[in-house]
DNA sequence: ACCTGAACACCGTTCAAGT
DNA sequence: ACCTGAACACCGTTCAAGT
């Protein structure tokens, strides 16, 4: 019963890429299988895995669709003009905004790795460097002092910081029997982080740490 | 072929645990199955879901070991009487060091999820509390003005920045292009944030810090 | 060229049957 | 009581055969 070309080529990653994302709106990604979503979008898992060569080359697709999700949703807040400590706690916020809406596709980012040494293709790389270039503009707006490689150094730190608050908020493992409410939680990071870089190296390198 | 009471409860537990541990010293656990266990250890799938339950319940237990070796290699740096900022260096420095060094092991702890409702055992439950309490310790003697809230929330913001850090830096998802130690961005972080509770938010007092 | 369907080598879990 | 082994309902991937 086979279809030739009933859907090209860009449509099959398409309805393949869409459903999996309204799947993963309800459901997490450890129930899926590729032979699910090749019954819901009507092929056989063999026309999948020569579409994207593998089942994890396919939800490597779906990551780089959540990617561009969060981009666009971290861009809203990000308003010319304004404090640049303020925006990237908006960006912050954003993030974690994203991730408890998004939980089980932003869950997948992360925990999707591929098999050994297949590197990870540059479309995707690009993605990811959007959100630090972005991040690493606010920071020199914040403290014009700081060289090339202290901005990149700190966008790791803070992001890295960021998302490991996110992803213990997500999955319930922070066990604060205070509950104070996530959002709170990275501002007091961001603010305390940024005062303590501002106030405390003024000197040029860290590293004199006692 | 049914041996009667070759081995005792506990040292089927034993027994599987520690294969587990070994085979997780150097590969990755995604690859692992109950049946690979069962055969390894000389029973039948069977006998290790009448033991655990299920392949989910036995890999709870595999983390329960894992935290249980965390818990002890971060006890080592943690000597009284010091500079408890240096301590908590000390603290974040020891359980990146752990992570990096039992990296499957590691990244088990948290990859693993339990199937819907079932709730965290309290034996999982005192394991993390430890950790918790330790490092609540520590920041009472950097800001000793600081409530218990505050002391909770902190230790929450502190420990989940250090975590991701140090996800991503297992992961290799930094892309940093200027390659900073890891062992030097968890030090950067704490000294900021350390610097920044203690001079802004609380103006009471500032500890034995800075 | 594109797609299928059967086959392959695996899964976790269940459960009647053996000791 | 403890353990097995076959059975069940799944996997991702391959590939000869169909159109």
């Amino acid at each position: 019963m086979a279809r030739r070309s009933d859907h090209s080529s860009q449509q099959i990653t398409d309805m393949t890429v869409s459903w999996v994302q309204t799947y993963l709106s309800e459901r997490c990604a450890e129930n899926l299988s590729l032979r699910q979503v090749a019954k819901a979008i009507g092929y056989s898992p063999g026309t999948l895995i020569n579409h994207f060569g593998s089942y994890g080359m396919l939800l490597l697709h779906v990551n780089a669709s959540t990617l561009d999700q969060l981009d666009n949703a971290m861009a809203q807040g990000n308003v010319i003009g304004r404090d640049p400590g303020a925006l990237i706690i908006n960006m912050a916020k954003s993030y974690l905004a994203f991730a408890e809406a998004h939980t089980h596709a932003w869950r997948l980012v992360f925990e999707h790795r591929l098999s050994e040494h297949e590197d990870i293709p540059e479309w995707q790389m690009k993605r990811i460097d959007r959100l630090f270039t972005q991040l690493k503009e606010l920071l020199k707006r914040v403290n014009q002092a700081a060289s090339e490689t202290e901005l990149e150094q700190n966008a790791r730190i803070l992001w890295g910081s960021v998302h490991g608050i996110t992803v213990l908020a997500v999955d319930d493992k922070l066990f604060s029997p205070v509950d104070t409410p996530n959002e709170q939680m990275v501002e007091t990071l961001i603010t305390h982080y940024l005062s303590g870089w501002c106030t405390g190296s003024s000197q040029k390198q860290q590293g004199e740490m006692l």
